[in-house]
RNA sequence: GCCUUGGUGGCGGAAUUGGUAGACGCGCUGGAUUCAAAAUCCAGUGUCUUCGGACGUGUGGGUUCGAUUCCCACCCAAGGUACCA
C-alpha cells in the first residue's frame, strides 16, 4: 500500500467520491418505494454572475445533513436542486452587451454547478429544473391558463372553473352570486346575461376570473422600465438598484390572491414555520375587523347663502371603513384620499381652486416623499358636507394625503378623539375634538385603547365597552340600512405582468382586445428572439421588437407579425411574467420533472405529496412564500395536489456576515474659512489612535507630537511647490478608510505597498504609517511594513470587499472541513460572522478522526486484524453511545452546531482511550456521514465495505451503555457550588443527606453554624441552606 | 412608532423539564519537537484577589432552597413593517 494513502489526502478523497457518487447515482430517487418518503428542499438560487460565497451553502449544508440522515434511517429521500433562472441581472447584462440572457445564464449555472458539486451535497441532478427552460415553463404558462379559467365561489370557499359561474348566470344572472370580483362589477339578470354581445360577457368575466386583466394603479420604475411588485420596493424605492417609483395606471395581468386571504391566514396555524415569518405574512395580508359605514353627501350649493343646512341629499355616498364603529358619534369631519373619485364631483366652486392645487401637489409627490413625512399634517377643505348616519348633523368633508387611496376605501370617519392622526389633523385646522370617552383626558392626545374604553356622549352606545359598543353601533347602522359589519384586508392582488424580456411569456393573444388562452397542447410558447432588450421606440415592452410575434390560430403557431390580420392571425402579449411565477410550483415539478404530458403524474404527487423540510432564506417572507402558498392552495381547489400547504417545515437559516477591514486614516487639510483643501499626506493610524483622538478634525496641533511633527513638515514641502496658500492654517482630518478587501488581509495586517497594485486603493498604498510611536514614511517602507486592520460585521457582498469565496476554502482545507465548521459556526437561524482562521479548528478534527482508522490501513492484515477485532471496553462504549444519543437529537432539532462539538469530543476522548476496536469505529463513521460523507465513505470503505456508506442504517442507541454506578454531586450552600461529593448512584436521599452532613468539607463550610433546610434532588444537586 | 428575534470570556458559541455557567473551537501565554518555519503534541487561559476567597450570563426589581433559564420594568442591537382608518 502507497504511503500517501496513510496521510489524509481530502483532496484526492473527496474528488474520488463525487466521482463515485455521480457515476453510481447514489442519491438519484425512485417514485416507487416501500419505504416512508422525506422530502427535504432547499430554496432554489437564482445563478448570478458573481458565483457563490461562503455565506450561501449554509442552508444547502443543513439540508443536506438532514437528507443524508433520513437515508440512514431508512427513509427514501427527495433532495432535489434547480435553478430560479429568469431574472433581471441577466436582461440588464444583455442590454449593456448584447449577450442573449440565455448565454449567460447557462453560464452562471455552469459555474453553480462546479461550485455545488465540490460541496458534496447528496443531491438527485437528475431532477434538476431551470425556470427559464420551455420545458419547465410549459407548466406556468399551464397553471395561469387554469387560473384564467377559474373564478372563486365564496359560498363553497374554493376556486371552481369558470363554467360553473357561466352556467349561474344563464339561470339567474348574477345577484344572489357570492365571489372574488372587481369592486366595479355590475348586477346583471338571466335575460340581461344572455342578451350580452360575446366581448360584454368576456369583459364581465374577467372581473371573476383568478387571473385577470384590468387597469390597476401600478409601481412604474422609469429607470428599469418596468412594474415592479410591493415587495420589490424597498423605502419607496426600486430593490434593485434603488431607482424611484411612481404611481401609474396601467393595463396589467393580475392575480386575485386576495380572494384567498383569509385562507392563506388561516393556514399558517397548521404549518410549522418560524414565528418572525408567520408574523410578517400576517402582517403582509392585514385583516382588520371593523365596519363599513356610509355617510350621505349633503347638498352644497345652499352652502354660500348663511343659511341653515339644505338637507336635500345628493345622490353621492361616501362609503368609509373603520376598526371603530363604537366611537362614530365622535365623528367631526370626513377626509378622503386626494384621489378619491368624489373629490371632484362634491368640491364647492369656492374651494375647487385651492382643492385642485392640492390634488396637483399630491400627485407630483413621489411616494418616497409622502412616506418620507409622516409629521407634516395637510389638508384641504372641499366646502362639502356629509351627514351623520344618527345625529343627522353636518360633518365637513376634506381631504388629506394621509389617508391612502389604495387601502380600505379610500376615505376615513375621522374621530379626532380616538385617532392621534385624526387628532392631529384637527388640532392643526381647528376641527371641533367632540370627547366621547368617559373619564378620559383628551387635552393632549387621543386615546386609542381599546380595552379601557367606556363610551359617553354617543345616546344609545353611552355606557358600554368597546366591544358591546362596536356589536350595538354595527346593529343599528344595519338597522338604517346605511353599514354593516366587515373584514377588511391590507393584502392587495398581485399585478403579475413585467415589461421584461427575460421572463416567461403570456400564453396569450388578442382578439378585438380580449384576451384568448392559447391551447394547452401548444404549450410552450417559447420566447422569441429580438435585436434589442429594451423597450421599443413607442414604449412597449421588449418583446415589442420581435418581427415573429404573432398567433396563426388556424396553424396553432407563431408567425410573422406581418400576417396580422386579426381575423386568423393576432397579436400575441407583449409582457412577461414576473420572478414569483416560476418558483411558486417548483417543489412539485421535481417530483416528476421530465414528464411533458403533464405538470407531473398523479402517482408521483401522491407519493410524495409534500414538502417535509424546507430551508431557505427569511428574504422571501413576503414574495415567493405568500405567493406559492396561494398557488397551492388554488391546485388543491383543482384537486391537482393533495395538500393545501405545501411545506410543514420551514427553517430560515441565518445570513453569515462578512468581517469589512478598515484603516483610518488621517489626512493633511489646508483651511481657511469654510474652504478646505488636501495636501495629499495621508496617514494610517491605529483604532487606538483614532479613537483617542478628541476631534475628527482640526488644526493640526491638536495632534500627538509625532503626527503634529511629521504633518507639519509634509505640510512645509506641500506649500513649497504649491503657492497661493497664504492664510491657510495647517489642519487635518481623521476618517475610517474604503473598504480594504479582506483576502488582502493576512493575521489583520496588510502590506501597504502591496495596495498600490490595488487601483481601487492606490491612494492607500501611498500613505504613511504611524505605528503608534513615530511616522513610517511611505518612501522607506518595504514590502513587509504591514498596518493592523480593523473589523466591522456587514452583510457579506461584492460591493464591500468582504467576500469570502468556497472554493479557496475546499482548495485549502477540503469541502468535510467547509461542511463542518459552516455548521459549527453557530445556530442554523442565527446570523454569524465569518471568520476563516476559525476553520483549523474543524480541520485538525477531521485529521484526528482519520488518525484513529490508522489500524485499518496497516498492510500486515493478521496484525491488522487482532487491533481491529478487540473487544470494546466500557469507556468506548460509552463514549460512543453518548455521541449516537447527542447527534440524533441535535440532527432532529436541527442544532447541527453541537453536534460538531460532540464528534470533536467523542473523538477526543476515543484518541485518549486509544480505541482501535471496528465494533466503534464503523458505526462512528456513520454519525459523522451526513456531516463529513467524503472522509466517512473513505473510512466505510478501508474498514471493508463495498458498497457506500449512504444507506447504512444509523447506530442504535443503547441507554445501558451510559448507565453509572456513581454520581459526583455537587454540593452547593445557598445555591452556590462549593464542592463535589461522589455517592453511589442509587444513594436514597436521606443517606446522601446525613453523608454530606456528616462530611468535614461542610462542616468547614458551615463553621459551627446549623444548616436552615437541606435540598437534595436524587441524581442532581444538594443544596444547603444556611 | 409597532411586530419579531437576540444580548453569556478577547472571539464564534455551549448549558435539551429551574439544578456544577463558560462545553467545543478560535485566539492568546508558556513548554516540547525543529538548524529554522509550518505542522504536531503537552500545560494554562471569565474577572478581581490580601491566594482565604469574592464577583460574574445587557440593567434594575421579583418568584424560588436554587434563575443564563420563569415573571415585571427598562436599555441596547439586528431583521421586518409603517400615515392601514
Amino acid at each position: 500500500m502507497k504511503v500517501i494513502s496513510m496521510n489524509y489526502n481530502f483532496r484526492e478523497i473527496e474528488a474520488k467520491w463525487q466521482k463515485y457518487w455521480a457515476e453510481h447515482e447514489t442519491f438519484k430517487a425512485s417514485n416507487h418505494s416501500d419505504k416512508p418518503k422525506f422530502y427535504a428542499l432547499s430554496m432554489f438560487p437564482y445563478p448570478s454572475g458573481a458565483g457563490l460565497h461562503v455565506g450561501h451553502p449554509l442552508g444547502y449544508i443543513a439540508t443536506d445533513i438532514y437528507s443524508r440522515y433520513k437515508r440512514h434511517k431508512g427513509f427514501n429521500v427527495l433532495h432535489p436542486m434547480g435553478y430560479d433562472s429568469f431574472g433581471l441581472p441577466a436582461e440588464q447584462y444583455a442590454i449593456q452587451t448584447g449577450q442573449h440572457p440565455a448565454i449567460t445564464t447557462e453560464n452562471n449555472i455552469k459555474r453553480y454547478r462546479e461550485q455545488l458539486d465540490q460541496l458534496g451535497f447528496s443531491f438527485d441532478w437528475s431532477r434538476e429544473v431551470r425556470t427559464s427552460n420551455p420545458q419547465y415553463y410549459k407548466w406556468t404558462q399551464w397553471i395561469f391558463i387554469q387560473l384564467f379559467h377559474s373564478w372563486y365561489n365564496k359560498t363553497s370557499d374554493k376556486a371552481e372553473n369558470i363554467e360553473t359561474l357561466v352556467s349561474v348566470f344563464e339561470k339567474e344572472g348574477n345577484a344572489n352570486v357570492q365571489a372574488a370580483c372587481d369592486d366595479d362589477t355590475p348586477t346583471f339578470s338571466a335575460s340581461e346575461w344572455n342578451h350580452f354581445s360575446a366581448k360584454e360577457k368576456q369583459e364581465i368575466l374577467l372581473k371573476y376570473r383568478l387571473t385577470y386583466l384590468a387597469d390597476t394603479e401600478v409601481n412604474w420604475c422609469p429607470a428599469l422600465g418596468t412594474v415592479l411588485a410591493n415587495d420589490e420596493i424597498v423605502n419607496g424605492v426600486s430593490e434593485r438598484g434603488g431607482h424611484p417609483v411612481i404611481r401609474k395606471k396601467m393595463t396589467q395581468w393580475s392575480m386575485r390572491i386576495t380572494a384567498y386571504a383569509q385562507r392563506l391566514l388561516d393556514g399558517l396555524d397548521n404549518i410549522d414555520w418560524p414565528q418572525p415569518l408567520k408574523d410578517s405574512q400576517t402582517n403582509w395580508i392585514g385583516r382588520s375587523e371593523g365596519a363599513s359605514v356610509k355617510f350621505k353627501v349633503l347638498n352644497v350649493e345652499l352652502e354660500d347663502e348663511n343659511s341653515k343646512f339644505k338637507t336635500q341629499n345628493l345622490p353621492f355616498e361616501i362609503e368609509v371603513f373603520t376598526t371603530r364603529p363604537d366611537t362614530i358619534f365622535g365623528v367631526s369631519f370626513m377626509t378622503l384620499a386626494p384621489e378619491h373619485e368624489l373629490v371632484a364631483k362634491i368640491t364647492t366652486p369656492a374651494q375647487k381652486a385651492e382643492v385642485e392645487a392640492y390634488v396637483e401637489a399630491t400627485a407630483k409627490r413621489s411616494e418616497r416623499d409622502r412616506m418620507a413625512d409622516v409629521k407634516t399634517v395637510s389638508g384641504v377643505f372641499t366646502g362639502a358636507y356629509a351627514e351623520h348616519p344618527f345625529t343627522k348633523e353636518p360633518i365637513p368633508i376634506w381631504i388629506g394625503d394621509y389617508v391612502l387611496a389604495s387601502y380600505g376605501t379610500g376615505a376615513v370617519m375621522a374621530v379626532p378623539c380616538g385617532d392621534q392622526r385624526d387628532y392631529d389633523f384637527a388640532k392643526h385646522y381647528n376641527i371641533d375634538i367632540p370627547n366621547i370617552f368617559e373619564g378620559v383626558d383628551i387635552s393632549e392626545e387621543a386615546f386609542a385603547d381599546k380595552a379601557t374604553t367606556i363610551i359617553a356622549n354617543s345616546d344609545f352606545l353611552n355606557g358600554l365597552s368597546y366591544k358591546e359598543a362596536t356589536k350595538k353601533a354595527i346593529a343599528e347602522l344595519e338597522k338604517i340600512g346605511q353599514g354593516k359589519g366587515k373584514v377588511n384586508y391590507r393584502l392587495r392582488d398581485a399585478v403579475f405582468s413585467r415589461q421584461r424580456y427575460w421572463g416567461e411569456p403570456f400564453p396569450v393573444y388578442y382578439v378585438d382586445g380580449m384576451p384568448q388562452m392559447i391551447d394547452l397542447e401548444h404549450l410552450p410558447l417559447e420566447l422569441p428572439e429580438v435585436e434589442k432588450y429594451l423597450p421599443t421606440e413607442t414604449g412597449e415592452p421588449p418583446l415589442g421588437n420581435a418581427t415573429h410575434w404573432a398567433w396563426d390560430r388556424l396553424k396553432a403557431e407563431v408567425v410573422s407579425n406581418d400576417l396580422i390580420d386579426n381575423v386568423n392571425v393576432f397579436p400575441l402579449e407583449l409582457n412577461t411574467m414576473p420572478g414569483w411565477a416560476g418558483s411558486s410550483q417548483y417543489f412539485n415539478r421535481y417530483m416528476d420533472p421530465r414528464n411533458n404530458e403533464a405538470i407531473f403524474s398523479k402517482e408521483a404527487i401522491d407519493y410524495w405529496q409534500d414538502v417535509d423540510l424546507y430551508i431557505g432564506g427569511s428574504e422571501h417572507a413576503t414574495g415567493h412564500l405568500l405567493y406559492s402558498r396561494f398557488w397551492q392552495k388554488f391546485m388543491f381547489d383543482m384537486g391537482y395536489v393533495p395538500k393545501d400547504e405545501y411545506a410543514k417545515k420551514l427553517i430560515n437559516q441565518g445570513m453569515i456576515t462578512g468581517e469589512s477591514a478598515f484603516f483610518n486614516i488621517i489626512e493633511g487639510r489646508l483651511k481657511k474659512g469654510d474652504e478646505e483643501v488636501s495636501t495629499f499626506c495621508q496617514i494610517i493610524i491605529s483604532k487606538g489612535t483614532y479613537d483617542g483622538l478628541t476631534l475628527k478634525k482640526g488644526t493640526i496641533n491638536k495632534l500627538p507630537k509625532p503626527l503634529f511633527d511629521f504633518l507639519n513638515e509634509r505640510i512645509d514641502i506641500y506649500l513649497d511647490f504649491n503657492k497661493g496658500y497664504e492664510g491657510y492654517t495647517k489642519s487635518y482630518i481623521a476618517f475610517k478608510s474604503t473598504n480594504i478587501d479582506v483576502n488582502l488581509v493576512d493575521k489583520e495586517q496588510v502590506s501597504i505597498l502591496r495596495l498600490l497594485e490595488n487601483e481601487r486603493l492606490k491612494v492607500i498604498g501611498n500613505a504613511h504609517y504611524f505605528d503608534g510611536e513615530e511616522v513610517v514614511p511611505n518612501e522607506k517602507m518595504t514590502e513587509e511594513t504591514r498596518a493592523n486592520v480593523f473589523r466591522e460585521i456587514e452583510k457579506m457582498s461584492k460591493s464591500k470587499y468582504n467576500v469570502v469565496n468556497p472554493d479557496a476554502i475546499c482548495e485549502e482545507y477540503g469541502a468535510d472541513s467547509l461542511r463542518l465548521y459552516e455548521m459549527f459556526l453557530g445556530p442554523l437561524e442565527q446570523s454569524k460572522p465569518w471568520n476563516t482562521a476559525g476553520i483549523t479548528g474543524v480541520s485538525s478534527f477531521l485529521k484526528k478522526l482519520w488518525k484513529l482508522y490508522m489500524p485499518f490501513f496497516d498492510s500486515d492484515a493478521e496484525r491488522s486484524r487482532s487491533v481491529t477485532e478487540a473487544e470494546p471496553t466500557a469507556d468506548n462504549l460509552k463514549t460512543l453511545h453518548k455521541t449516537i444519543k447527542k447527534v440524533q437529537e441535535d440532527i432532529e432539532h436541527f442544532s447541527f452546531n453541537t453536534s460538531v462539538s460532540s464528534f470533536m469530543i467523542c473523538v477526543n476522548e476515543l484518541t485518549a482511550q486509544k480505541c482501535t476496536s471496528k465494533s466503534i469505529l464503523e458505526p462512528l463513521a456513520i454519525l459523522v456521514s451526513p456531516y463529513a460523507p467524503h472522509i466517512a465513505e473513505e473510512l466505510w470503505e478501508r474498514l471493508g465495505h463495498t458498497e457506500s456508506i449512504a444507506e447504512a442504517p444509523f447506530p442504535k442507541f443503547e441507554e445501558k451503555y451510559l448507565v453509572e454506578s456513581t454520581k459526583e454531586y455537587p454540593i452547593s450552600f445557598n445555591g452556590k457550588t462549593r464542592f463535589k461529593l461522589e455517592f453511589p448512584a442509587d444513594m436514597g436521599k436521606e443517606e446522601i443527606e446525613a453523608a454530606v452532613l456528616a462530611h468535614e468539607k461542610t462542616k468547614e463550610q458551615l463553621q459551627g453554624r446549623d444548616p436552615k433546610r437541606i435540598i437534595v434532588v436524587p441524581g442532581r444537586i444538594v443544596n444547603i441552606v444556611e
